[in-house]
DNA sequence: AGAGTTTCGCTACGGTCTTGCTGAAGTCTA
DNA sequence: TAGACTTCAGCAAGACCGTAGCGAAACTCT
């Protein structure tokens, strides 16, 4: 009650937020005028001429020089957000693969590593194959150390807040590790660790199926099963980490719920237990008895998780995720009649098409918000220098 | 991505913030002289003074001439909040009773209305003994109409964004009213109806046992068995605002858990369901086999549900509040174990210390929320009209 | 080539915050 | 009791920011 109030604001923190409104007019839109930057932010024109100036002295913003124009009058110059200011990494760390994606400061991916990885691989082979994934994202990109700005990697299991997954995780040995600390000592840049599901449910949100809404329940669907929730627009961590675990509850069949296909009746012995789940579901699509069987009771199973977590939070959306997402037809109509059973509201059901990317999206996805929160910062830089000059 | 960005600043709303920020470091607060204003706010001494001033003449703060003091140096003259200039009211409208508290814009209560309704009274008389309650605070603290900012109602039942209860709710008819329209044309305010769990759980947060922690699982023990989230600091009411009712899941026995208390053997017939309850704990307490049984075995149903919320947030605290929180002795101890069995990570669990007046106390804190947006609000034309004097 | 239109660059103006200084009102000490 | 010391109140100057408005520049259309 007696604590200091922060939100003593004087001119400098004025012109950063202006300028950073100027920043975010000129993010994800085409290369804009002085006046239609004026309008979009609100402030004046220049005002806004002036902060634009300061962006392109500090490499923020480039200018496009007028070209003969289409239109009436004075052709205006033109601002562009310098998307390559910076750069953004986000890792998956699978059981069987490891997925990472480069992107600039707009988020525009420019490079993709998809590295194959045995199941049970040591820890140290995992990280060093996650290494070398990195190096090849800086070499096939001709990045400098320092052109990286952060680093994001996705990993199977509740993660704390040092990056540590020490609750439980199905990645063999992972437990003992500190993935934060082995990259940090490697790359000069921050370094997050977070929980595959709620990286996923983030990449909906962004560039997903769920870009509307602000309360989302995503579920995870697949071998493994889990949940990510984002409620009022963020990522919900829980205060150890562990948030959307709902599938450690013994009343919930997550854990057993996939051996309901991978145990179904009249599947062949020779595919792998992998590929089992994908033969159920295209039988069960052909007409099969014993499949549709399989995938109902699989449905129910994953039902009363998903209803816990809707009543739990009465979320806008709830988004269903994970590799059996492909057979979606054949999920959502009868997920969609167990919750109306379970709940008292059914929100929304809607298919991720993000495919298996989604983990590194969302790994990319928090990185670019770690580049903006140094964007801010050094926003502030840009102005105290501006001034001298 | 393309629409107008709002966050346009200009000078006007500098001083509006600046305004506010000293709002902020005077209440809650002693009265407090310029120069300690200007430390908490980090704003300076002449820019705090002239806030002042606007602030004492639009009627915000008030002046105390300094007395004669002990410290060396001049004595200071100090201010203080002026929260009289306004008041607000919560109300709990529960089955037995309602609870009314009017507080001043501090949240300091001034006067508490208690009156009993018989549990299967009609809509309408429930209402009309609202209205009676509100009237009685009027009369009694001399209020004027235009004295009350804000007026919120907490009622049993998941509660829409409308403020009607009409997916379920245990008070007789209550489902077909709708309490805003009523109240907003008797009284010349802000109406807010909400959850009663919902609103135990911020007062819990407020002035109850979770003062420390941003996430909060309140869990309503009583004849009625609920939920009230708390995440990021911020109440969560939900896509539907049936945030929390994981009660309504079958497999959580929470609908029928007090049942074990009511149907205890041992227990004489002649006192009513609700004290049977209280019976039991205090045989248990004393020692009978069976009630310690049946108290067991409540445990045992509130815990499922407790675990799911707890699984699904990972919280920093689970508030144990509602009617049998005054048996918490005999509670806690058994939930923590159940916890720590269906848990990954078992968070503190305290027990509520507001007795019945919880659900008031939060309506209380809401309207004040209400109170302090229409301050920030009325702030701008205090600026304006000093800029014109 | 001239008129019309749109944008750019620049200057003046009003508002806000900070810094620095002077006088005022107390207390402590000799 | 008088002087020194400390702290507060108020004023003035300076710096900074955003807004309003004007003339000049550049391009298109007739």
């Amino acid at each position: 009650m007696t604590g200091p109030i922060t939100t003593g604001t004087d001119l400098a923190r004025l012109r950063e937020l202006n300028s950073l409104s100027v920043v975010r007019a000129l993010r994800g839109n085409p290369p804009s005028t002085v006046t239609e930057l004026a309008s979009r932010t609100g402030l004046s024109r220049p005002s806004v001429d002036l902060i634009t100036q300061i962006l392109v002295s500090e490499g923020w913003a480039t200018v496009i020089e007028p070209t003969g124009s289409s239109v009436v009058g004075r052709p205006a110059r033109r601002y562009q957000f310098n998307a390559a200011a910076g750069y953004v990494i986000g890792v998956d760390v699978g059981v069987h693969k490891i997925l990472g994606l480069v992107a600039d400061l707009d988020g525009t991916v420019v490079h993709t590593v998809r590295r194959q990885v045995a199941p049970d691989a040591d820890p140290q082979v995992r990280l060093a194959a996650l290494d070398r994934a990195i190096a090849d994202c800086f070499t096939k990109t001709k990045l400098a150390p320092d052109d990286l700005w952060a680093l994001t990697v996705g990993v199977t299991g509740p993660v704390d807040a040092t990056g540590r997954t020490t609750l439980f995780t199905p990645l063999p040995g992972w437990s003992a590790v500190d993935p934060v600390a082995y990259l940090t000592a490697r790359y000069p840049c921050p370094v997050y660790v977070e929980n595959d599901c709620k990286l996923a449910a983030v990449a909906e949100r962004w560039h997903g199926v769920a870009q509307d809404a602000d309360d989302i329940v995503y579920v995870l669907a697949g071998m493994r099963t889990g949940a990510g929730l984002i409620l009022d627009g963020t990522l919900r961590r829980g205060y150890g980490g562990a948030a959307g675990e709902i599938g450690a509850l013994r009343a919930v069949r997550w854990l057993t719920a996939p051996s309901h296909l991978e145990n179904c009746p009249g599947a062949p012995e020779t595919i792998s237990p992998d590929d089992k789940a994908a033969w159920v579901f295209t039988t069960a699509r052909a007409g099969n008895a014993d499949a549709q069987t399989a995938v109902r009771r699989y449905v129910r199973d994953l039902a009363v998780g998903a209803a816990a977590l809707v009543l739990a939070l009465d979320p806008q959306v709830v988004v269903l995720g994970g590799g059996f997402s492909r057979s979606a037809d054949l999920i959502l109509e009868p997920l969609h009649r167990e919750l109306q059973r379970l709940c008292l509201r059914v929100p929304e059901i809607r298919a991720s098409t993000l495919g298996d990317e989604s983990v590194a999206l969302g790994a990319l996805r928090l990185s670019l918000d770690e580049a903006d929160q140094r964007m801010l910062s050094t926003g502030l830089s840009a102005l105290s220098a501006a001034r001298r000059s």
